[in-house]
DNA sequence: CACACGTGGGT
DNA sequence: TACCCAAGTGT
């Protein structure tokens, strides 16, 4: 790692923001420095790429035009809001830091990266995200881009995967940092991240700060930033239950804590569960286990038949989904009282959450 | 601290 | 396909 002159880190603030007034790009929330509006996109941009989020923020914005609007939003029309972007628990976190703001702090933002932390989903990132870019606070906004940036400008060797590697980063970036214009350095660094000084194939040939970035004129820029590798997904294979009536479909909500919480799919049944039954009754078909699970413990008598020859597969980022689904049509008046799920009409749909493994579940219906 | 937590895009 | 990556946080 090396470390810059008070003159070099002059130099740099003035490349950097020179480039980034010319360059900058015109994204929905940089139209002011409203705090709820900073937050609100600081929150969708977490591990989500721009493309995807402006559309959502323009959705956001226009259904909850303040924080008074998050706070009161009922929790289906928050998460339906969020659909399909993913990371459901922020969608429920900024209602509780809403109802934070407008209970705790009276509706008055706290303004700095310390006290923001206080509010729930708030991080260091975040944190430092607001209170530089709304509030004028001179402290680094520390993401993945500011993670590559620095560690290629720098030489940084710390592993960036590990939590403990922030406080290096911290305290390299901290003394950089524009002191006149933080929130624009920030957002710089991170436009400078996702442009010429991508994690694969980066352009620092053109980039503006190229002088500066000690890796690339070591030609060791491939080396930067260290960062250690993830697990793969662990498969998991389900059935997956289209119980219809003429008008409606079977769904459930799932639990409220752990993958997908509180988003409706169609009822589903571990493979584990099914190949547990067989065990012990190795004559029985996979459809009459299936069968006879939900018998047992819903009381409901279904006869199955499969839907789709190839599972439908959706990879997380811990797990890799696989759903063959069996049909079933049931007639209205049939007995759901011990059956955890509810028969949901198409007008229902409209307003209930699903996550996108349940999307393409019915699209793979629909084509039947 | 290590891990869970979604999704879409790129190679 | 499989893997990596993208404006992280909570537990």
């Amino acid at each position: 790692m090396i470390s810059w002159s008070a003159d070099k880190i002059h130099d740099f603030q003035e490349t950097l923001l020179a480039w980034y007034d010319a360059e900058k790009r015109d994204l929905p929330w940089r139209h002011d420095q409203d705090p709820y509006h900073v937050w609100i996109s600081e929150i969708m941009l977490q591990q989500t790429q721009v493309q995807t989020v402006i559309p959502y923020y323009e959705r956001f914005m226009a259904k909850f035009p303040t924080v008074a609007d998050l706070a009161a939003a009922p929790e289906p029309e928050l998460l339906k809001a969020w659909e399909g972007l993913g990371y459901y628990s922020r969608a429920r976190n900024l209602k509780k830091a809403a109802i934070q703001l407008v209970t705790d702090y009276e509706g008055v933002w706290p303004k700095t990266a310390a006290e923001l932390q206080a509010l729930t989903g708030i991080g260091p990132y975040t944190a430092g995200a607001i209170a530089s870019i709304a509030f004028g606070e001179v402290v680094p906004a520390i993401d993945g881009n500011a993670f590559r940036v620095f560690s290629r400008l720098l030489k940084i060797d710390a592993d960036i995967a590990k939590p403990q590697t922030r406080k290096i980063f911290e305290a390299a970036i901290q003394p950089i940092v524009s002191p006149t214009r933080p929130g624009d350095f920030n957002q710089a660094i991170m436009d400078l991240g996702s442009s010429y000084m991508t994690a694969k194939n980066p352009d620092s040939e053109h980039s503006p700060v190229k002088t500066f970035n000690q890796a690339y004129l070591d030609g060791v820029e491939d080396q930067y930033p260290v960062k250690t590798k993830k697990a793969r997904p662990i498969l998991k294979e389900f059935y997956g239950l289209v119980i219809e009536s003429p008008e409606a479909v079977l769904m459930v909500q799932r639990p409220g804590q752990g993958m997908l919480a509180n988003l409706w799919t169609y009822p589903l049944v571990a493979k584990e569960q099914v190949e547990q039954l067989l065990a012990d009754n190795p004559r029985m078909t996979d459809l009459a286990a299936v069968e006879q699970l939900v018998q047992d413990d819903y009381q409901l008598e279904l006869h199955l038949k499969q839907l789709s020859l190839k599972p439908v597969s959706h990879t997380f980022t811990h797990q890799k989904w696989q759903i063959t689904l069996l049909q079933a049509k049931i007639d209205e008046a049939v007995d759901l009282s011990y059956f955890p799920g509810k028969l949901l009409t198409k007008t229902d749909l409209a307003t209930t959450p699903v996550p996108t493994i349940q999307a393409k579940m019915a699209q793979t219906v629909e084509k039947q």
